[in-house]
RNA sequence: UCCAACGUAGCUCAGUGGUAGAGCAAUCGGCUGUUAACCGAUUGGUCGUAGGUUCGAAUCCUACCGUUGGAGCCA
């Protein structure tokens, strides 16, 4: 009978076959260890030479690694797996002999496995990081759905920036200009008055010469947009939202969290509500832990932003930054015009900020002002001031960087781990 | 774009002015519970490229190319 790793379980003490590549393999003289991996898991097959005969024992032993093959064999319960389970062999079909395979099980540097990712993926540290990215996804449309959101895919040809200040992706649209999205928001702003509460998911491009741990030149953002829904309800959404993604990911990657070596005592406390701080309150709390290079009305730079995260164990709101130094679309304060109804959210353990959000401009003329005072010019928002002619409410909406959460909750350093192809800078292979 | 480090065997690295090295991988042999298995043997090199200094350069100098990390910008 066919079945696969992930459902050895159910099959203990009977004979089935699995469809696997030889992940690695040892052996002595009169016994060899399969390390096997079929997509679903890692399980290891026991070949003893006097079960199976000499002649397949032979075989047995020169197997290479990522050979794939039909194995068939007894499941057996044992303590010593960490999956619990091991097959004692009984016999085994080689589809294809595999010569040569780069990647050893030794280490290996970043460019080298940069270059192979195709073969990359196949390892168990990115097996596992790719099942806890799933999870996630999972879990957001999850979330979501149940939430009574409906999911609107914004389009990625753009005729041109959303924000003004990015450098994009230019190409040719016919005889038009145009761009790729760097992100949907505007456009969900429009379906959040069609449909109340929408997300989006799906890529977005920067063209930003960024060389750090923390960019992709091509990344997936999650954009949840709320029609009546102010600030404050907004970040109750986001909290909430990752939490549930947290707690999620701890349910159903036990073992992938587990090869990752993730200390999930940390993750365990991720449940909702999580802090808020100010701006003005950050720009304090910096400055008394030591820096003197930033003032108020300066962003924060990445080492102001862990020096934050380091005073929480939960994910922190950073609430009602300068509006100079935020997108043109975000709501002053009626009590403080001089700030915006916006939040960040910086992740902890120094993964930076994973969620941007705010509350937008429901009134037109200040949003007319305000898309001048940027100097933003022409025609191309027309429909997005129209919004605010027909109807326009209060809403509020966020955008979540999938890559670092996925880094933050499975703990790895670099986000390029955390995507199956990464696009980087100076990187469009494989 | 700027700053810094690095570039030696298929891979990871040592070698800092005087004969090109190790571990892993591969190949051959040994080993009945291995967890990056282990033990023995064999194979494997245009020292990133170009120029310069020197009796002599992987080693020192210059330029270029590439990689990595960081800054800025952002999710």
């Amino acid at each position: 009978m066919k079945t696969t790793i992930s459902q050895v379980s159910k099959h203990l003490n009977e004979e089935v076959t699995i469809g696997a590549w030889l992940a690695n393999k040892r052996s002595s003289g009169k016994i060899a260890f399969l390390q096997l991996r079929d997509g679903t898991g890692f399980m290891q097959g026991i070949v003893v030479k006097a079960d199976i005969g000499e002649d397949k024992f032979q075989e047995a032993k020169a197997l290479t690694q990522e050979s794939s093959m039909y194995v068939t064999g007894t499941i057996v319960e044992d303590t010593r797996s960490p999956l619990g389970y091991e097959m004692q062999v009984t016999d085994f079909e080689i589809i294809h002999e595999a010569v040569d395979y780069p990647i050893t099980p030794k280490e290996h540097g970043t460019e080298f496995l940069m270059d192979h990712r195709h073969l990359w993926l196949r390892s168990k540290r990115q097996h596992g990081v790719m099942k806890i990215r799933n999870e996630i996804i999972r879990a957001t449309y999850e979330f979501f759905n149940e939430n009574g959101y409906v999911k609107i895919d914004p389009p990625i040809l753009t005729g041109s920036s959303a924000e003004g200040t990015t450098e994009l992706f230019h190409t040719k649209y016919f005889e038009e200009d145009a761009y790729l999205s760097q992100s949907g928001q505007l456009y969900m702003e429009a379906a959040a008055m069609a449909f109340g509460k929408v997300f989006s998911f799906g890529p977005t491009f920067r063209a930003e010469k960024s060389k750090t741990r923390r960019h992709l030149i091509e990344f997936w953002m999650i954009e949840p947009e709320m029609a009546f829904m102010d600030h404050e309800d907004s970040l109750e959404v986001q909290e909430q939202y990752v939490s549930h993604v947290v707690q999620s990911v701890l349910k159903n990657c036990k073992i992938e969290l587990e090869a990752l070596g993730r200390d999930t005592g940390q993750l365990e406390k991720i449940q909702a509500p999580f802090p808020r701080i100010s701006y003005d309150e950050a720009i304090q709390l910096v400055k008394e832990k030591g820096f003197d290079d930033i003032e108020w009305g300066d962003d924060f730079g990445a080492p102001h932003e862990t020096a934050i995260a380091e005073s929480y164990d939960k994910p922190v709101f950073i609430t009602n930054y300068p509006a100079e130094i935020k997108a043109f679309y975000m709501k002053p304060d009626p009590a403080r015009p001089e700030v915006v109804l916006c939040a960040d959210l910086i992740a902890p353990e120094g993964y930076g900020e994973i969620i941007g959000g705010s509350q937008r401009i429901d009134d037109l003329e200040l949003m007319k002002q305000r898309y001048e005072d940027h100097g933003l010019t022409g025609d191309a928002y027309n429909w997005y001031l129209q919004l605010r002619e027909y109807g326009s409410v209060p809403h509020s909406g966020f955008g979540l960087g999938l890559e670092r959460t996925v880094a933050w909750i499975a703990g790895v350093e670099h986000v390029r781990e955390t995507i199956p192809f990464p696009r980087l800078l100076n990187r469009l292979y494989p």
